[in-house]
DNA sequence: TATGAATGAGGTTTCATTCAT
DNA sequence: TATGAATGAAACCTCATTCAT
């Protein structure tokens, strides 16, 4: 058994561990038990506890980020760009529940609590939306009077949000019926006129 | 000294501490201190530790929902009605940044450990949400494909991101900036054309 | 309502509480709560828990040594003296059991943290014991090759267990059934001739 | 070192410190400390402090169970029996007198909150001098006028009282002395006639 | 006398982390 | 590398006692 095996079935039992019962009421047993290995096996491949939590989103990250790399390439409309990022935000969160559970609600638990490098990964997300629109306002295709960056937030709390609800749900919903009124509603925010302004 | 007085005070602590430390980080002596009590004071007004975050959350969703219930009384446009849930919500985030973020991120934590019907105020004001969108489209406001309680559940999602991060930044964009963008990319997606469907 | 009236209220809660979680579970608010008066007013009438506990124990021993004193004033037989003896112990062990097991569990327990002065009236009450089998003794009634102060000790040992076993079970037993067969098998070992030694 | 080891240390360090200080004034710490470990190595071989108490009466139970089984084996005689079964319990008794105020004193106060099942070693105890006399009357050497059962409780109140007082005190008494006396007078109890009713 | 809200010392228990094997 | 028994710091919570009213 390689040693990365081991690291990783001790990163899938955090996922799990914390996505059952939250990060702060997890014990760091209950992950040894998870991943099969004894309690202080965990700690010659992380710092501590939060570490561990730390690489389950540095992990996950790097693979979404990846995941969302290879979807957009090649791809130079921003309306499908958009899709195609919303539906790999749900296929990854669908395809892990747990994960997206954990990455929502514990990190952000944590997150003040991490040096702001560590979140560099997170801020490449937002980076990604944010680019999509820029370049479709650039490309006329999107409305100008909103800023990329105002869009990744709301477009990212607005997945966050229906994915995890998604998750935890008793999934009544189909992914992509989801995905489509998202994709749709996002649409329609992003291609309207200017006419309906916030200021009365 | 009225003893209401003492339980505000305690609630008043909590949020502060909480925002401060996080849930789990604080120390119910450091909430104790805060509030100007002795350590056991605060078991006099709650049941336990998470009793006192579970009432910061339903003290707070009490007021905020009678806020928004103010807000839209005799209000029947549809359109007005967004305009102003989302300006009530951005204004009670702002006014008590460190109670949105206590009510956002440590919330959410407890939240799948709190019986259900803990969370009522909260299915409250998504309702608030679900019932103009709802009302809208029956008047013909708003387009008829996409379902209120998705909306609710999108647009809460987002607010919550944006709010979240308005509060815990720097805060170098204005409120009315953030809400304004906010306003009109919702009334797009609500008021637009069904043309741009998810489904390729 | 005279002020004995409080002290014998808050003393009779004492015994019910006590015998209900025992001394050491016993919260003085709940002595409080059955005597229906403050928690702050116990500490008007006892110096502190333990006291409560001593005067409960002081309290009934004072009322037991008189009814013992009373039974057995003007019998001059030994053998009607035991008897009258075991008798009055079950009666009062009988019309309050919570107040004998309290008396014999709870004080126990304290009777090593107590000043021996303390236990004065307990040594009084094996006194009587041990006079009467000492006047039997002189009287030729009684055997003479056990020591009073034994049979005080095994006599009060026997009769406590009987009694408590008695007041905490359903009570199958007649308490006359089992006054009679101490009565008897006491006596018997009192009247026996010497041939039954321990030595072998 | 043995796992046993440590298990052992604990119980006996229990037993000295209970003894000392009384169950409930006894710290877990206290204990620990005797028993040269650390307080949470207490929780790994204990569920918590009261376990330890009822483990401590168990292990005691079993071996004082094991020892009057091996002296009442191959003994035929009721006589000689009682007259074994007695010396067995002083001699325990003897041996650790803290052991014997703790199972005596400390247990007591605990064995309402015990389940019933925990205390069938007391059972079995008193069972052992019911049988005893049961098959004393059945073979006619014991007087038949007296049940069983009772005289398992009296005698174990009895003995209970004798060896605790020997125990506290300062041991002026001769163990031989106190034996002999309590054979003595018991068999006079059970082998004496009919005539001494309680019935008057 | 009587109250009961407030106190705060201190105990039980948990659990992240270490280290001898 | 791997183990898991042992550690011990630290937190929640209780509750006897006080004191302002």
């Amino acid at each position: 058994m390689g040693q990365d095996d081991k690291r990783r079935r001790i990163l899938d039992a955090a996922v799990t561990v914390f996505a059952r019962s939250g990060f702060y009421t997890s014990k760091v047993a209950d992950v040894a038990r998870e991943a099969g290995v004894a309690d202080g096996t965990i700690y010659l491949y992380f710092k501590n506890k939060e570490d561990l939590l730390i690489q389950v989103f540095m992990d996950t990250m790097e693979r979404v980020l990846h995941r969302q790399d290879e979807a957009l390439a090649g791809c130079v409309d921003p309306i499908e760009q958009l899709r195609r990022f919303i539906t790999v935000h749900f296929e990854v969160a669908g395809s892990s529940p747990a994960l997206a559970e954990v990455i929502t609600v514990e990190l952000r638990q944590s997150a003040k609590f991490m040096r702001a490098t560590e979140m560099k990964p997170f801020g490449r997300y937002l980076g990604i939306i944010a680019r999509i629109v820029a370049e479709g306002q650039e490309k006329g295709v999107f409305r100008r009077d909103i800023q990329p960056r105002f869009v990744a937030r709301a477009l990212f709390g607005m997945l966050d949000e229906l994915a995890l609800e998604w998750a935890t749900s008793e999934q009544e919903q189909e992914m992509t019926d989801l995905r489509g009124q998202a994709v749709s509603v996002v649409l329609g925010g992003l291609l309207g006129t200017q006419e309906h302004s916030g200021q009365r």
